[in-house]
DNA sequence: ATGGCAAACCTAGTTTGA
């Protein structure tokens, strides 16, 4: 049985030992990395070597930066927009996608959308404008094959997905114009795989490393993965695992697991 | 309204995160 992982690592060098452990652990087969916050020349890929994994990455020094991590090497790899969307080709200065073939007609695509900074600020627009940029990405993608689209996304796409949505108008992550570009991107197709299995609230990826949020679960559920029908269908189990959250000097996200029949 | 924390960067204070 499958298993696909998405997590924010908060840097891939700082946080090896729990990648490592994780892995040992729970013996995903493929993982999705955002922040990893290296180039690719630096990225530590021994110990995944080690590990029986084959490394694909897209980073930059200090900031973003998305991996995968695969047991079996995979075909298809491209970094970025450009290859699939040459007009978008400026949104790659910051390196927030990669894609890989999972199987002829099935693409995994690992997305970090933007923080989005302070509502109507410069950023929150860049946020807003890449969001678009995903959408006419994914609708060619989408036309093609089965997709695997997973990552930080940065939003909530519902109320019952953050601890406080009061004052969600302007507070981002949870604006209005967010949101609807989020179900445009999911009006292609897909579904979240998490709600496909568990209803309720409470459930959070991300915990502000202050104000003891995480000790009191103020969180915000903003790491998905979401599947298109075929997909759907062999879904076996979609969770949140908070266990790496726990540790001394964590990720502020805890990554999310699909298993597939 | 602010701060609280963590990481990276030409090491000290700035930028980013959501």
């Amino acid at each position: 049985m499958p298993k696909i992982a998405t997590w924010n690592v908060n840097s891939i060098r700082t946080r090896l030992d729990h990648v490592c452990q994780w892995l040992d652990s729970t013996g995903v087969d493929y993982l999705c990395l955002q922040e990893t916050k290296v180039t690719d020349a630096e990225f530590p890929r021994q110990p995944f070597l080690d590990r029986g994994y084959h490394v694909y990455c897209s980073g930059q020094k200090a900031y973003n930066g998305v991996a995968i991590l695969s047991r079996q090497p995979l075909a298809g790899v491209e970094a970025g927009f450009a290859p699939q969307l040459p007009s978008h080709s400026e949104l790659d200065t910051q390196k927030r996608l990669i894609r890989a073939q999972l199987a002829p007609d099935v693409i995994l695509v690992n997305v970090y959308i933007p923080n989005g900074g302070e509502y109507d600020s410069e950023k929150y627009h860049y946020k807003l404008h890449w969001l678009k940029g995903l959408h006419a990405y994914l609708q060619k993608l989408t036309a093609q094959a089965e997709v695997i689209l997973c990552g930080d996304f940065n939003i909530a796409p519902e109320d019952k997905d953050l601890f406080d949505a009061r004052d969600r108008a302007t507070k981002v992550g949870a604006t209005d114009a967010e949101r609807n570009l989020l179900a445009a991107i999911r009006d292609l197709g897909f579904h979240d795989a998490f709600r496909h299995f568990t209803n309720e609230p409470g459930h959070y990826s991300w915990w502000d490393y202050r104000a003891g949020a995480f000790r009191r679960n103020q969180g915000w559920r903003i790491d998905h993965l979401y599947i298109t029908p075929a997909v759907k269908a062999r879904a076996c189990n979609c969770r949140i695992d908070i266990a790496p959250r726990r540790l001394p000097k964590p990720s502020d996200h805890a990554p999310v697991i699909l298993e597939i029949e």
